[in-house]
DNA sequence: GCGAGGGATGTTATCGGTAACTCTCACCTC
DNA sequence: GAGGTGAGAGTTACCGATAACATCCCTCGC
């Protein structure tokens, strides 16, 4: 910091004012200081008014850091989440952060790498012990709630609903097994025969929830269960998933892990020379801003992530002031929207 | 926080490790762990690693609150920007995220309320002269700029190219004018008596940016100037927006203000029975991921959001470090990337 | 009249670090 | 052998708050 020329050290405070100044441009301690600011203790209407004006005055705001260091209430959350600009991650991110904003607490936001280790994740704390919440919706996200020290106080939206054997109360999830189990059974309730499935990456080594619901639903109904196709996040690599299938006319129905997967699937399908909903029908997973408006709009299964989100800051604040938190909201099940880009199966009597 | 059953007072730390543990175990003072961790000073090589077998068998990590409070340098950002779930906003975030954790800075985002004021702006930080990074390409972001005081280290990635009078260098844009202009004259190039705009909401009280660059390029060419449409930022905003005018088989060519609106504007368009491109041209802004896998793909001007975000932590790294700090990193300029939604105006000789 | 009680404040310790200064030797020079 | 030097470590102050404890003064009860 270079400085030329003539500065007048008067009217160019070299840092801000701290409770110090306060105290004693008000001609009291600084701990009555605090006690205004915060509200405890007794102090009487006359020195609390001058305290006010004079903060007024010197623009004074408290240094969070330092109430932090001084173990002042834990008023602040960091979310872990890896990808935001997924539309599944950014909504569970806006209901957290909607929701510990209006319950007064500052929220940072840590982005993970992929391939972040358990130290890593350590690092990104301000403090030890500062309360977390885990967006683990793909595989950097659960390892970043597996590396999490069990101490932290912490909630998690997650992909996988917990096993029964040990179920962490810490968590939120959104019954995706069940709801492609639903969109499933739709799309053979056309007439298809059977569905194909494109997943998306998964967070666990076992099967994922979704691929787990759409099996689910073609082993009931009877159907022959076609190996699911491995597709990512993006658009582009649905495209090449099933770029390999989708010509094939015996293929009609294709449920996608994601709305970007099924915009690569019906893209390919129309570059084989494939109608939707005529010839292929397609659903996709989130229902995402732009579904109703693609071409065809999708049929996807709408998940309310920002409700997930909401609660799991709910979840959060009971755990660190279980008297006085408020109930945990709820958030919706998923729910099937029927648009144009799914039809009865071709040739069905539907 | 009840406890019951039996807790062995041993093996449950009530607090994670400090630096006086570290050095109490280690038998030398607290300020040689310091200079162990930081680097600094001379500590003798077998003093050093009995240091940090120390810190290895405690696990103790350096509280960061501690650390920015007693002064160290100064190795974090705040991000304050307003709805990430836009992709301009997403893509800058990205590329600010990640500039700043390579060079070594943590980094916080704090999202902005469209209504917050001066006050709240400042409340954010995590202490007076906290470095900051504001993503302005809205109304909350332009107004949380304005409200920063003078004197926090700060850069900015704004939609308007500050004026010849008064340039803030550290501000970084790209050139939407100019690009609007390119795209516009693109339009008319193809036969188009006139390119219609859809715009997204403006960040300024003065014509922004793409709206002005539509508006110079119609003018240039001597063509009739429409009024443009306003919009939002979602794909409903501009399917509302354009309904209508798209029936008129007058328009030719509707240029939009993002992705997202164009996504909306060609929906409208073949609710109104009117082809694209055939009947209709549609041309976007951003490129983002979907748009070359939308039915049609989309026309659109790519901007380099990602490198802007990276040019700005690169403009802030300067400004904290003058010295050391590398250069700042170039982005790419806004350019046309034409896909299907575009095609020679009907019934011209192209 | 005097000790008890309690409201309004001041004092001191503490949080977990960094920075600046001090101290202690061993070694080197003249 | 006295004094200077510099590496390696310790001491102390400070960052900006909160919390616990101490103090002062005034009023009330007996």
């Amino acid at each position: 910091m270079e400085v030329t020329g003539h500065i007048s050290g008067e009217d160019v405070p070299r840092r801000s004012a701290s409770i110090w100044d306060v105290a004693r441009v008000a001609g009291v301690s600084q701990q009555t200081v605090s006690r205004v600011i915060n509200g405890k203790g007794r102090v009487s209407a006359e020195t609390r008014a001058k305290v006010l004006r004079v903060i007024e005055e010197l623009g004074y705001r408290p240094n969070k850091l330092a109430r932090m260091l001084a173990g002042g209430p834990v008023r602040s959350v960091t979310v872990l989440t890896s990808d935001t600009s997924l539309y599944g991650a950014a909504a569970t991110l806006r209901g957290m952060e909607e929701a510990a904003r209006t319950a007064g607490f500052s929220v940072g936001i840590s982005v993970l790498e992929p391939g972040s280790g358990q130290r890593d994740v350590a690092e990104r704390l301000n403090r030890p012990g500062e309360a977390v919440m885990v967006i683990a919706y793909d595989d950097a996200g659960v390892r970043a709630l597996a590396s999490l020290p069990p101490d932290v106080p912490m909630a998690a939206a997650v992909e996988r609903r917990p096993g029964a054997e040990a179920p962490d109360p810490w968590q939120v999830w959104l019954d995706d097994r069940a709801a492609a189990a639903h969109a499933t059974r739709y799309l053979l309730s056309l007439g298809h025969r059977t569905v194909h499935y494109v997943a998306i990456p998964s967070s666990t080594s076992d099967l994922p929830q979704r691929t787990q619901g759409w099996a689910d639903a073609l082993r009931a109904a009877g159907r022959p269960l076609p190996e699911p196709l491995h597709g990512g996040w993006s658009p582009r690599s649905g495209y090449l998933a099933v770029r390999p299938l989708v010509a094939d006319p015996s293929v009609t129905a294709i449920l996608c892990g994601n709305d970007d997967l099924a915009l690569g699937v019906m893209r390919a399908a129309r570059e084989a020379g494939r109608h939707i909903p005529g010839d292929l029908s397609v659903v996709g997973f989130d229902d995402s801003p732009p579904a109703a408006y693609l071409n065809p709009s999708l049929t996807t299964v709408r998940l309310d992530f920002e409700g997930l989100g909401r609660a799991c800051f709910g979840l959060l604040h009971r755990r660190l002031d279980p008297q006085n938190a408020p109930a945990v909201p709820a958030w919706s099940e998923p729910e099937l929207i029927v648009r144009e880009s799914s039809a009865p199966a071709p040739g069905s009597t539907f």
